[in-house]
DNA sequence: CGAGCTATAAACAGTA
DNA sequence: CTACTGTTTATAGCTC
């Protein structure tokens, strides 16, 4: 019942989710829900005192009355107080249901695996802040909603003032104040899975009206039952009124604590942002042909992007990215903002932790171009994509790519031509680019070496609080899956592996705390030899199996095969949940 | 101010 | 011819 009061009030779980990281939404997540549990106990037990009061009150009074009436009055009470007791548990119960549906970590609806041109479906919004489907329902059964939705529940943020003329705000049934007694009914028996047509009071072969449980064989029975026994009379009335103020209660407590999450969260992090006209383009991709077969290799994500925290406890709507500032939000037109991409956190960790907001937020990512064909090839398994895949790369991921496609199409293929760092390799089925790690690695050292402020300012750019700031240094010491994501390694041809150095930026990650023998790290970045399975450029080949001079690893600690080295590329994986 | 990097635009060639 | 791919040049903004 209360949900639907939850995404109407509060933040829309896609605003969490672009707050808080993961950690931190789980963490807040159960915050709350320990919260609420407490205070619903508290809660109940003050309407059992008051039962109990009422009770004997009622005893008192009763003196003067006909013994039977007595009788019935205290019965009532007898039953009122099962109800209640019932409907904690049930509460409790359902609270704890949600607890599990929220956090699940099954249910992965992260890495989403879209078609190629249908780009984003942004959706997956966890049952818990639909406003819909009972509490204990698994979320699973949410339908998965296309664009439209993401509008919709834009509309509900608070942060976009003037969302897209889009469909309302779906489905979010205000609770009818004054008579949610059906309502409530109906969602306490749905909480022991009734089954479809039958009677919202009966369940499990036993009536389900607060406080009896007679057993019913079959529905007819119970019918039968429920006329007889929960006819309109006081008894049933009065129950029915207490029920009521039960929910009303519950409602009242919600909002109390829905205000008090957004006081939260306001206090973490969201201030008023200004409102962003978060166009959402949904422009399908026009130039996709030749190559269109797209094997996009799997999802975006292959390996823990973010997934089952994230899907399931928030979600989706365009939002201020959690870890940037608003440096990547001012980018109005044609922006420059290659400033993020130097001291920014590695493409990798960013993409991960808000890869829902650039998904669907029409926002620039502030990720050079190079970087993010860079990461669009090194997040396939083979690592290596043909330009069509590249650039379905693009639009899967970024909303913001989805339209100007000639422009930014443009610039991809620009790039790609004129950074060393891409390597062109042909392929049997046509041409593929990969990157050159190692010549990617060697355009940047000079920026970013060494600059305490820049670090700083990144740092503190990336986080907004000591629990993302744990969260981002654990990200920065997670290994990188990609490598040991299914598929990347070939089990005995270890030197076709693509090794990996720190991720663009060169150093953004490093100083977080880490094991902390990397000394003054990254003044040299590590030269690694680069390989493609594919590999047949005679040209560049001879210098590039070649491991370079500085093979060492920055971090001693570390030896042996070129996964362990990835460590700072972390595309935070697995090891994150 | 210059160097280096990046984005954007556009011309052009090759190919399917 | 068209669309796509790939290369190259030019221009401009930004940071250091």
């Amino acid at each position: 019942m209360s949900v639907a009061m939850m995404s109407q009030q509060m933040l829309t779980p896609q605003q969490m989710q672009q707050i808080l990281s993961p950690p931190q939404l789980q963490a807040l997540l159960q915050q709350q829900q320990a919260l609420m549990l407490q205070q619903l106990q508290e809660y109940y037990k003050k309407q059992q005192e008051q039962l109990h009061l009422q009770l004997l009150t009622q005893q008192q009074a009763g003196k003067q009355q006909p013994k039977e009436a007595l009788g019935n009055k205290q019965l009532a009470f007898q039953q009122q107080l099962l109800q209640i007791q019932q409907l904690q548990q049930q509460h409790l119960l359902n609270l704890q249901r949600q607890g599990l549906v929220s956090l699940q970590p099954s249910q992965a609806s992260g890495p989403l695996q879209t078609l190629p041109q249908a780009a984003v479906c942004p959706t997956d919004l966890p049952q818990l802040w639909k406003g819909e489907g009972a509490p204990g329902q698994p979320a699973e059964d949410s339908v998965r909603q296309e664009g439209l939705d993401l509008a919709g529940t834009a509309a509900t943020a608070t942060s976009f003032a003037s969302p897209p003329k889009v469909s309302p705000p779906l489905s979010h049934h205000p609770l009818p104040n004054g008579q949610p007694t059906v309502l409530t009914a109906r969602r306490d028996s749905s909480s022991h899975e009734e089954t479809p047509g039958s009677h919202p009071l009966y369940g499990h072969g036993e009536c389900k009206w607060p406080g009896c449980e007679t057993l019913c064989e079959d529905l007819g029975q119970f019918i039968k039952h429920l006329n007889t026994e929960h006819a309109l009379d006081d008894r049933s009335t009065a129950q029915c009124r207490v029920q009521m103020q039960v929910v009303q209660q519950l409602e009242i407590q919600l909002a109390k604590e829905s205000e008090r999450l957004q006081a939260m969260m306001a206090h973490l992090h969201m201030r008023p942002s200004e409102p962003k006209p978060f166009s959402q383009p949904l422009n399908p991709v026009p130039g996709s042909s030749s190559f269109s077969k797209v094997t996009v290799s799997a999802d975006p994500f292959p390996d823990g992007l973010v997934h089952p925290p994230t899907s399931a406890a928030a979600p989706v709507t365009p939002l201020r990215p959690p870890g940037l500032g608003s440096a990547s939000l001012h980018s109005g037109g044609p922006a420059r903002r290659r400033s993020s991409d130097k001291f920014c956190s590695p493409i990798s960790s960013e993409l991960a932790q808000n890869h829902e907001f650039y998904k669907n937020a029409d926002v620039r990512p502030p990720f050079t171009y190079a970087s993010l064909i860079r990461q669009a090839i090194l997040e396939t398994p083979d690592r290596q994509l043909t330009l069509n895949e590249i650039y379905n790369w693009f639009t899967r991921m970024f909303a913001y790519f989805r339209r100007n496609t000639a422009t930014w199409k443009n610039a991809v293929r620009h790039n790609l031509s004129l950074h060393k760092c891409f390597v062109r390799v042909e392929n049997v089925k046509g041409a593929v680019w990969t990157v050159d790690e190692r010549e990617y690695q060697k355009r940047r050292p000079p920026k970013m070496t060494g600059s305490p402020t820049l670090v700083k300012n990144m740092i503190s750019g990336l986080s907004y609080g000591a629990l993302n700031a744990s969260y981002q240094a654990a990200l920065a010491e997670s290994s990188f899956p990609l490598l040991s994501s299914p598929g990347m390694l070939n089990p005995g041809s270890a030197s076709s592996l693509l090794p990996l150095s720190q991720d663009d930026g060169g150093a953004p990650g490093e100083p977080l705390p880490s094991n902390g023998s990397s000394s003054p790290p990254r003044l040299s970045p590590p030269q690694y030899s680069h390989q493609v399975q594919v590999k047949e450029e005679p040209t560049e080949a001879g210098e590039e199996r070649r491991p370079g001079p500085a093979l060492v690893p920055p971090t001693p600690s570390i030896v042996g095969p070129p996964e362990d080295r990835d460590l700072e590329e972390e595309l935070p994986g697995e090891e994150l949940s």
